[in-house]
DNA sequence: CTAGGGTTAG
């Protein structure tokens, strides 16, 4: 069965349980929230309330802030604190709180611990959640060790007991950055600890599992909860959905869905946008439109997320022009397009080597009240060096740098790959040498850039120097590093020296990949070395790896000179297609 | 009135 009349199985289903039951909202009314409608507003009421006798409690004040805050104008709660103080407006440990995370949400958690002396000063305990609130803040800043020595010392030194929100702090912020493992380390804490975890808690474990594309993990995760008598809610589905589409497990998505729908949990806008981003990303962009049509029948309707998936979908398939017509009709729909919308378009623009349309969308971004980000010009210059204009390839970075913009790895990697691929090795060298300087050097990745881009430019000797100094840096090489060493090697006929390193690959953990063998094959086989050529060949099949284009066409080379390899190629040919 | 979990682009 098609996804599309599965889903509208399910929610027919859903419908005859639910039809009845009206949806209400807690009701969070305020008279702030009615008059406050923006910045100038909350500034004069602020000034209105510091009049009144007797003052507004402390509570109005936070009320406030919560507003502003909302309306993300950080530094203006900032300013009005100041205020407070000068006038001797009492605070409380909400109001600092408050203070704290408006710091955090500018990224100026430094700031944010600065607050606390105000504490000390005004004889107010902390609490747990005045450090989850700086928690977050070190997180969101992707200091992850502050935060994680933080965590440990209020527990070592019992500062304050975490309870079940600081866990989900602590714990999601490490999942977020792909630390897997520490975060089911807590959730074993937890389960010896007082704080039970709760739904949030293993919502949180088993979505970082899924992520990770481990689905057994996560199966596992949820059969333990259910134990405890604890219900997977949407946002477990949600986990579950998404790791499956992503690893196209399309009969296993519609179980998962119908199981959802037959426990009664409406799917909401963001499920159907998982489902339709999945179908996109596989290019069944079909079905995810009628995923789309199925959702608005049912008065689920489309988002941004929706459409920028659709979008996507159709750029994937270089379907550009199908893809504008859906940004269109978004517009159309008043779904004012974002950043993220335009920058699929660029994208799909540019994979067609269409840059000029790519720029003239670009310009018109800002015309449209939008503004480009760092995403943008890296599409756009991955662009323009796959068209080969380094020129305007290179004034393009200058401006996204005079524009202000910070350059981020995808950038570095973007230009360096550029500029090796076009032999600009100086200035590949040159660009490098900055970020070592200025310690932006902290990804083996775009060391591997560097060694794989001088090792093509002809630079063994100082491909190899840096190879040596990674362990001076502290970074591991990872399978491409010794991928693109042995390529190196090949590539000069130094095959020993290929061979050693793969050693050293194994060595370090690293099994051999397809790329590794295909490398390997290649360098052999330029060098006519045919006995060592078949002893690779015979293990790579033997674990499942294929040729690819490039060894291919040089396997068919050779054989018109040496027919002799033929059987051999043959059986092994028999064997991958068995 | 302060804090926690799910979807998009390079």
């Amino acid at each position: 069965m098609k996804i599309i009349s599965f889903v509208a199985t399910c929610h027919s289903a859903w419908v005859r349980v639910y039809t009845n039951k009206s949806i209400c909202k807690p009701g969070i009314s305020t008279n702030f929230e009615k008059e406050v409608k923006c910045l100038d507003d909350a500034v004069t009421l602020f000034h209105q309330m510091v009049r009144m006798k007797p003052l507004p409690s402390v509570v109005d004040f936070s009320k406030l802030f919560k507003i502003m805050i909302k309306m993300k104008h950080y530094s203006a709660v900032l300013s009005l604190f100041r205020q407070m103080r000068k006038l001797g407006i009492p605070i409380s440990d909400f109001i600092l709180t408050i203070m704290i995370n408006s710091y955090c949400l500018m990224y100026r958690v430094d700031c944010a611990f600065s607050v606390l002396p105000i504490y000390l000063k005004k004889g107010i305990p902390f609490d747990v959640v005045t450090f989850n609130t700086l928690l977050r803040g070190l997180f969101s800043e992707n200091k992850v060790k502050d935060a994680v020595e933080l965590f440990k010392k209020l527990v070592r030194e019992d500062i304050c007991e975490p309870n079940d929100f600081m866990y989900a702090t602590v714990m999601n912020g490490l999942s977020k950055r792909g630390h897997t493992q520490k975060t089911l380390g807590l959730l074993r804490l937890m389960e010896q600890g007082n704080t039970e975890p709760d739904i949030c808690i293993y919502n949180i474990v088993i979505d970082a599992l899924c992520k990770d594309g481990n689905l057994d993990a996560a199966i596992n995760i949820l059969n333990e909860m259910k134990q405890k008598d604890i219900h997977p809610d949407i946002l477990t589905y949600n986990s579950f959905i998404n790791g499956l589409c992503k690893l196209g497990q399309w009969e296993k998505v519609k179980t998962w869905f119908s199981e959802m729908v037959n426990l009664n949990i409406y799917p909401d806008v963001r499920i159907f946008n998982i489902l339709i981003d999945g179908l996109c990303k596989e290019g069944k962009v079909e079905d995810a439109e009628e995923v789309m049509k199925h959702m608005v029948r049912k008065g689920v309707e489309p988002d941004i997320f929706t459409y920028n998936a659709i979008m996507d979908g159709y750029c994937l398939r270089g379907q550009v022009k199908r893809a504008r017509r859906i940004f269109d009709i978004m517009i159309d729909k008043s779904i004012e397009p974002n950043i993220i919308s335009y920058n699929i378009l660029i994208n799909g623009y540019c994979m067609k080597k269409e840059v000029n349309d790519a720029m003239q969308l670009f310009c018109e971004i800002s015309q449209k009240g939008s503004k480009p980000d760092v995403v943008t010009y890296n599409t756009i210059l991955q662009g323009l060096f796959k068209l080969g204009r380094i020129g305007h390839a290179k004034k393009f970075f200058a401006e996204m740098l005079s524009a202000g913009f910070i350059s981020d790895f995808y950038t570095h990697g973007i230009v360096l790959n550029g500029y090796f691929k076009y032999g600009l090795v100086e200035e590949a060298l040159s660009l490098f040498n900055k970020l070592e300087g200025k310690r932006e050097n902290t990804d083996i990745e775009l060391y591997n850039i560097v060694i794989n881009g001088l090792c093509n430019n002809g630079k063994l000797d100082e491909a190899c120097a840096i190879f040596e100094k990674l362990s001076l840096i502290g970074l591991l090489p990872n399978a491409r590093t010794y991928n693109k060493m042995i390529h190196g090697f090949c590539l000069e006929g130094l095959l020993d020296e290929a061979n050693d390193m793969l050693r050293k690959m194994e060595e370090n953990g690293y099994l051999p990949n397809v790329f590794t063998y295909n490398v390997l094959v290649r360098g052999f086989l330029r060098c006519s070395k045919i006995t060592e050529m078949t002893t690779f060949m015979k293990e790579m099949t033997g674990r499942g790896f294929s040729f690819d284009a490039t060894t291919t066409e040089l396997l068919v080379n050779v054989l018109r000179e040496s027919p002799s390899i033929l059987d051999m190629i043959l059986e092994l040919h028999s064997k991958i297609m068995k």
